[in-house]
DNA sequence: ACCTCCCGCCATTGG
DNA sequence: CCAATGGCGGGAGGT
């Protein structure tokens, strides 16, 4: 069975063909939502118990309608590693198709896009990773509970201490003006409390206490029991993805809840290509002037080279220029721009934090094809640039690359600032297409060489570099992010 | 009686 | 301005 063919169950038909509401009453449930529409839900869950009631079918009974078995019903309608990041999700379709509020599925998806499992592309509009970034996430968020100094959270939480006791890096998160206490960041947080734990585990009294504790706003220290509901959503989705389990720990008072991690704990080995040497961490000082007009410069270098780069300091570096400041940086891999499109996550947080270009060779690679909106991978075809055949963000569905900003003459905005994005190839290999676009003059002044870029032809879901006529010799090349499109 | 946590009201956001 | 999101906590089911 492949994705289509669930696509097709899926987005086609009308709803009578679901497994999940095998009862006829619940579809009557949906039909009634049409047709009275204007009743309230309230009344209309009222109205399906009666509907139950009187055909004398088993009530639903509350356990059956927990987050997580509605959650594992979810997961089972795509492929845990699918092959391409092209399976969209669409909320109407899947809160219809499992017979759900719709307020349900987005505590559901919010869990999964913490994880990576699935990424917002656009309103009503998810894409659908799977595990397949699963590795990669859960590393990422270890590193952070660790730099966060996560576990002397706990260890301090566990005893009831005190508060505001350990130093949580700067956190410039100034004007967080959001209401960013939202399940996605509990959960990230969450996970990482699991990931830096000795025993990966974690009671909920802990957790909460610690989530009180980093909340900015005030207003919510004294919501405890609100936090532990959360946990719960949480937790309920954590384990239907079976990487916790529900188990108590010993305590002179007794039992108190917890949970166990039992998912993967080797990160690091899967998708070596993602392991790859990363994040280049520029000094302090130099983030913000780099942040101006970051410039990616790539020299070709022989794939094998590549991987040892970071610690010899081999062939023609790749590097990174901040234009207006005139400053240089040396990296190793490359690099990746991250910023999120969604607040305060802590997994990237705002700042140009790492560069990551995966120039791993063998990458399988057509054209490519972005869910509309972001930008969560630039491939580019093996074909048109063999020493590199893929550049890639880090499947951080964070990264603030969006078509609509794209194409906008300000190329994108990072913090307010606009940039643009260049990433110079060099050598015979590295071919895209010239623009026929006039540019900014601002990007003139900034560029040398012929400018390629990502087209954005018509939609604004896909992207593709074309080859460019014969390259050849040591001509550079350079691959644009950002620049504004023709029309 | 305490642990869970579903449900949906309604404030925010985003388009 | 309206629809999509999602914070929040009352109060009911489970044990």
């Amino acid at each position: 069975m492949t994705h289509n063919t669930l696509l097709n169950v899926f987005g086609g038909a009308p709803p009578h063909a679901d497994p999940w509401t095998p009862t006829a009453n619940l579809r009557m449930l949906i039909s009634a939502k049409v047709l009275f529409r204007p009743l309230r839900m309230r009344e209309q869950w009222r109205m399906s118990r009666w509907m139950a009631r009187e055909e004398g079918e088993r009530k639903p009974s509350r356990k059956q309608k927990s987050l997580g078995l509605l959650c594992q019903k979810f997961l089972a309608l795509y492929p845990d590693y699918p092959t391409s990041d092209t399976i969209s999700i669409s909320l109407d379709e899947v809160s219809t198709s499992l017979g759900v509020e719709r307020r349900r599925i987005y505590d559901i998806v919010n869990v999964l896009e913490s994880l990576m499992i699935v990424g917002r592309v656009a309103k009503n509009q998810y894409v659908w990773y799977g595990r397949r970034r699963l590795g990669s996430t859960l590393a990422e968020l270890q590193g952070i509970g660790r730099q966060q100094r996560y576990h002397l959270h706990m260890e301090q939480a566990a005893e009831g201490g005190h508060r505001e006791g350990i130093q949580t890096h700067a956190d410039t998160a100034a004007a967080s003006t959001r209401k960013d206490k939202s399940l996605r960041i509990m959960s990230q947080k969450f996970v990482m409390l699991f990931l830096v734990s000795r025993t990966q585990t974690v009671t909920l009294d802990v957790a909460a206490k610690i989530l009180i504790e980093e909340s900015q706003d005030p207003a919510s220290h004294s919501k405890y029991k609100t936090k532990v509901r959360r946990l719960y959503d949480i937790a309920n989705v954590l384990t239907s993805l079976g990487l916790i389990k529900k188990v108590h720990v010993r305590e002179e008072r007794g039992r108190k809840p917890a949970f166990k991690w039992i998912g993967p704990a080797d990160f690091h080995s899967r998708h070596a290509a993602i392991a790859l040497p990363e994040a280049i961490a520029l000094p302090g000082d130099r983030k913000q002037k780099l942040a101006r007009h970051a410039s990616f410069n790539v020299v070709p270098t022989s794939v094998a080279s590549q991987r040892r780069v970071n610690s010899a300091p081999s062939s023609p570096r790749r590097e990174v220029t901040g234009k207006e400041s005139g400053q240089t940086a040396h990296i190793t891999t490359g690099c990746h721009f991250s910023q999120m499109t969604r607040p305060h996550s802590p997994l990237s947080p705002p700042g140009l934090n790492s560069l990551n270009f995966l120039l791993s060779a063998g990458q399988t690679t057509g054209g490519l094809t972005l869910p509309a909106g972001t930008l969560p991978y630039v491939l580019v075809p093996s074909s048109t640039l063999s020493p590199y055949p893929l550049m890639a963000n880090r499947g951080d569905a964070n990264l603030n690359f969006n078509m609509s900003t794209m194409m906008s003459p300000a190329c994108f905005v990072f913090n307010g600032v606009a940039l643009s994005l260049n990433c110079v190839v060099s050598g015979p290999h590295s071919l895209v297409s010239p623009p026929q676009t006039p540019q900014t003059p601002k990007e003139a002044a900034a560029g040398g060489g012929s400018k390629a870029f990502f087209q954005t032809p018509g939609t604004l879901g896909t992207a593709t570099t074309t080859p460019v006529a014969r390259r050849r010799g040591s001509a550079q090349r350079r691959l644009d992010i950002g620049q504004p499109l023709t029309n």
